[in-house]
DNA sequence: TAGATACATTCACTCTCGTCAATAGGAGGA
DNA sequence: TCCTCCTATTGACGAGAGTGAATGTATCTA
């Protein structure tokens, strides 16, 4: 993989959390987090997370997302992909479908780097 | 005030707590969090926070960002008035200064949003 | 009052993002 | 094999964000 993520690491998180509110937070790192919140700004995306997370199988396919979040199939994937580089959730082809489950805790791990 | 605010209220935070896992996210609301993160999804403006955080007195003065952030006056300006509209954080004028501080409740509920 | 200082605003520019139409790729069924 | 369905990618467009030069506003000092 690795294909574009120019020049920020998807999310490898290999120093896990490089906190907001406790270091001085260089460059380097204020980019990779804002990399990460990047993808929670977004009201589809969050809605996305948010259907994934109601799920009862916890699972949810790519033509279930069209017709609640009322955009395009592109539009969707075009989502799912942020997403999916940004590690919050995880895509699984079964077939001719392709099941997207949450990363419970990549989520965690931004929520931890704005932790009081 | 209320200046431009287009249609999403800044900090009002009514309902406090829209959050991202339990309900299935309305449309509304995912506009109103989409908001509170694109606050955070900037390396200039975590490196604010950072600095804010840091600050022994919990204040920092307007002037006290241009070099560590390495941005011209205008544009550290322009971060600020996003942070603020975004209720993270807050401006008090004295004299000739203005202080600002960070606001760790209004981060806490963005970080309650995501919680697990 | 005049000048200096600190911050905010306006304006213009560039670049990225969200979106969809069109198309390509991949998997199952006939 | 051919066809159909599901998903991803490409290309193009408009809207918005980040940036700094120039300017405006507010406060203090002489």
């Amino acid at each position: 993989m690795a294909k574009q993520a120019s020049t920020i690491e998807p999310a490898t998180a290999d120093h896990c959390c490089a906190s907001v509110l406790a270091a001085p937070l260089d460059a380097t790192d204020a980019a990779e987090l804002a990399h990460g919140f990047s993808a929670l700004a977004d009201p589809v995306r969050l809605r996305v997370l948010s259907i994934l997370a109601a799920a009862p199988d916890g699972e949810v396919c790519v033509c279930d997302f069209v017709e609640p979040l009322g955009k395009s199939q592109p539009t969707v994937s075009h989502h799912l992909k942020i997403l999916s580089e940004a590690g919050l959730v995880h895509g699984d082809r079964r077939g001719k479908w392709v099941w997207y489950s949450l990363n419970r805790a990549r989520l965690a791990e931004l929520q931890a780097t704005i932790a009081a």
